[in-house]
RNA sequence: GGGGGCGUAGCUCAGUUUGGUUAGAGCGCCGGCCUGUCACGCCGGAGGUCGCGAGUUCGAGUCUCGUCGCUCCCGCCA
């Protein structure tokens, strides 16, 4: 990695530890001042802004093998302590930074697999990943795709598709191709899965060879099921599932149904070593505990040109110059254009919600630093030890990592976190508050 | 914050459903044999508070309750 990135003429460049938080994102760590008593650094999501920062001071190359920090829940692909491949690159458009990625990416797996990857990597809209695959990090070794059946199902007599439909929502269809064989009961726990997801149900149907099993048939006209027969290239042996809610809920739930299947029936090839950049992601997303906008990657990620207009009009049908590098299903590198007019970042501010003396407040230096004539630039960061877990064909993160923490975020070698003497609390001003034993 | 799984020898695990004498296997370890295959083979051996604590029972690895830990998932992860 280093020698292909030196190669190419990038910078190695150290950023601080020692920052201070920023409100948008994960839960920062914090670090107590003593010399400032009562303030705190935070350690860094990632070097996101000091990168930009280096940009427009001219470094048009750099990058950092660096770890960042997020005090987030943990899971079997994710630590609160990561290390990310990152760089930035200045004057540069998306093609320019897939391409870096891409050269690196055949690198590192000619060099480790010992196998040559095809370039370019496919690529993906996050509005087609979304429609196809229900996910945006599609596992693309295996076909089940989803499809939409949503105008079909609107005049159905099935009301509770007819009804999700009127309500805003979707109705989408997965055919297992073969597996009229699954039990009642494997069916229910497929039911059970979806229900993880919020799915309210799954529907199903048996394609028999004279007629259809399914619990639902009986709703469905002759021509709606004649209609669903085509879309879903239904055939004897088959059995097709459906859900029917939001479009977030029906994705979600028959995205991982999908994963669970590949899975499962064997369809997944275990040497492939699937690419894909999933493109134009949404600008924001809507939060419903905080009723506001949300940036989905970061609020310093450029907006699609010819989305501009959106910004105040239609924040959620913004896109965005963001994408995501995926490895068999996995989400391994995510980047984006950013902005560098100052305009443009005040208005994304907004947007998010922020008064003009909060944002100046928090990244008035960046905002500042824009306007002292930023480059276009742009980067992208690569989860090091996700993609070395996917490399070494691990199923957990912590096998590829040097005393990994426990889910509970514990080192159990060195028994951290531990309580702090007295005497280091006083230095700092920090007074403990014990929690009530019972509650 | 919520739901599930697991905790038995140094390691990986079986045994728990239907409670019953000395709790098993593979690998590893120790000793011996073999000795032109010191990552082979044969023989023998050491090694376990069955996570912890209560309870039920004549009797608990097995059942009940509690507790601690690990783990997977949902939420969360700009």
């Amino acid at each position: 990695m280093r020698q292909y990135l030196n190669e190419n003429g990038f910078l190695d460049i150290e950023t601080p530890f020692l920052t201070r938080s920023t409100p948008e994102g994960a839960r920062d760590y914090l670090v107590p001042s003593r010399a400032n008593p009562g303030q705190f650094y935070a350690l860094p999501q990632s070097p996101q802004l000091f990168k930009q920062l280096l940009m427009i001071a001219g470094f048009d190359r750099y990058y950092q093998i660096v770890r960042c920090f997020r005090d987030e829940d943990l899971r079997a692909d994710r630590q609160p302590e990561f290390t990310q491949i990152d760089l930035e690159m200045s004057f540069v458009t998306e093609d320019d930074v897939m391409a870096v990625a891409e050269g690196m990416m055949a690198r590192i797996f000619d060099q480790v697999q010992g196998c040559s990857l095809a370039l370019p990597f496919p690529r993906l809209t996050y509005a087609e990943a979304m429609d196809r695959f229900g996910l945006d990090k599609p596992d693309t070794r295996f076909g089940l795709e989803l499809k939409d059946v949503s105008d079909i199902m609107k005049t159905s007599g099935f009301k509770v598709f007819a009804e999700a439909v009127a309500k805003g929502g979707i109705v989408k269809a997965l055919n297992a191709k073969g597996c009229i064989d699954f039990t009642r009961k494997e069916i229910d726990d497929l039911a059970a899965l979806v229900s993880v997801y919020r799915a309210k149900g799954l529907a199903w149907i048996k394609v028999r060879e004279d007629q259809w099993q399914s619990p639902i048939a009986k709703f469905f006209s002759e021509a709606e099921k004649a209609e669903l027969t085509r879309r879903l290239e239904m055939q004897p042996g088959d059995l097709v599932f459906f859900v029917a809610d939001s479009a977030r809920i029906v994705n979600d739930a028959l995205g991982n149904l999908r994963n669970h299947l590949g899975d499962r029936l064997g369809l997944v090839d275990d040497a492939a070593f699937n690419f894909l950049w999933v493109t134009e992601f949404p600008m924001f997303e809507y939060d419903e505990t905080e009723k506001r906008y949300q940036a989905l990657h970061h609020p310093f990620t450029a907006p699609l040109e010819a989305d501009l207009d959106k910004l105040e009009a239609d924040p959620l049908g913004l896109r965005s110059r963001a994408y995501d590098l995926v490895l068999n299903g996995s989400e391994v590198g995510g980047g984006s254009i950013r902005i560098h007019q100052r305009d443009v970042q005040e208005r994304v501010f907004k947007a998010l919600g922020m008064a003009p003396e909060s944002y100046e407040e928090k990244f008035g230096f960046m905002l500042s630093a824009l306007d002292s004539g930023a480059p276009p630039h742009g980067g992208i960061a690569f989860g090091f030890d996700r993609l070395t877990m996917i490399l070494c064909g691990q199923p957990s993160i912590r096998d590829v990592i040097a005393f990994p923490k426990t889910q509970k975020a514990a080192c159990l070698l060195t028994n951290a976190p531990s309580e702090a003497a007295q005497a280091q609390l006083d230095e700092l001003s920090i007074r403990v508050r014990r929690l009530a034993p019972e509650s």
